[in-house]
DNA sequence: TAGCGCATTGACACTTGGTGTCATGCAAGG
DNA sequence: CCTTGCATGACACCAAGTGTCAATGCGCTA
């Protein structure tokens, strides 16, 4: 009954080709550039085969942008766990800066994947995509918090874009100044500038 | 001297061949899906050859998203030209509903192409890459409108991201509503729930 | 009218992203 | 020891997109 360690075992092996995987894709693609990299050049650097590569990243973009992936769930998670009476503005807040703070923890390594998708289109674009679930998920959440119906109210949908406008801006922002302004104060000055629209747009809030 | 009808002859043209291409990718996009249908197919229904469509269109999702191009420079055009008075949430819900009022009025095309972008996700992702460029220009010219350093201020980004997500809650809510719902009444609703923060955001608005 | 330039097009080869398929290898488990 | 299953690699293949060049068509001029 090694059930437990060999799952863990299988995992770790998959994770490790993961992250060899991505270590070689953003070394390479932050140093020439996305579109002057080829995924041949990557899987060699990682010494894996092209087909295993998009076993793993379903397909070039994903490799940068899967980076990114936890922020959303994330920042459902932690809206999730905000105290049901707060309000939204601060919940929202607080659900934002989930994966800012990580940002601005690994700061160095953060910023060049940062740089690098809204330096290229192709990544932006995918980048945006995925923000586009998130604020579905997050208007779901919202909703259920404030008892709205997602589908007749257009609060929570409003609510979500803006609270992910803010995150792009304080993105934008940190990004353009190399990491010198400050998250922490970017995003409270972004919601300082939506709180208005946040608390008083939801009936009864 | 037949310049000017030389130009306009050779323009004619070339509009001739874009519709052209437009008109049928249109029809076999909205018929099978985006993935179902190759570049060929397009071709071979227009008549043309595949370097001639890449000489039209960049990519196989611009032929559909050219279709709203439009959308971005009549926004900011109508931005620039509300009175300077004006306060931003009303300037703003005039410029977005420029192009909201065009789908209205030709409601059978607009919510093939719109229900067509907003259910695949390629289309979408190239359309929220051009949202963000117009998002930047709604969001200088705001900047210029309410004399603020759009480089140090949050607020223009944030207004212009706010005013396109009314916009996309609308198309969406449209799109989702097979077009029963009046795009007028869902735009003055989302309007209603950013105004306080357009209004209340920008110092002594 | 004949010839000269200029722009548009088509044909074709080529690169690259991405997928289907199959055979191999390897590790767990009976 | 055998087998069962999973990850990988090798290979062929499709579709998007680009570079190149020859041909075609059209206006302009001598």
């Amino acid at each position: 009954m090694s059930s437990r360690r060999e799952i863990s075992l299988a995992e770790r092996k998959r994770q490790l080709v993961a992250d060899e995987l991505t270590e070689a894709a953003l070394q390479l693609l932050a140093l020439k550039g996305f579109d002057a990299v080829t995924v041949d050049e990557i899987v060699g650097a990682a010494g894996v085969s092209k087909r295993t590569f998009f076993r793993y990243f379903a397909s070039k973009e994903d490799v940068v942008v899967q980076f990114l992936a936890d922020m959303g769930t994330g920042m459902c998670a932690e809206l999730a766990a905000r105290p049901a009476g707060e309000r939204p503005s601060e919940a929202l807040r607080h659900a934002v800066w989930v994966p800012l703070g990580e940002c601005a923890d690994h700061s160095e390594r953060a910023l060049r994947v940062v740089r690098l998708i809204l330096g290229t289109p192709a990544l932006l674009a995918r980048f945006l995509e995925r923000q586009a679930q998130w604020r579905d998920d997050l208007a779901a959440e919202l909703a259920r918090r404030e008892g709205l119906d997602d589908a007749t109210e257009l609060y929570p949908r409003l609510a979500a874009g803006m609270a992910l406008n803010a995150f792009d801006a304080v993105l934008h922002r940190w990004s353009g100044s190399e990491g010198e302004e400050d998250p922490a104060g970017l995003t409270d000055g972004a919601f300082a500038v939506i709180a208005p629209a946040l608390d008083a747009g939801v009936p009864r809030g």
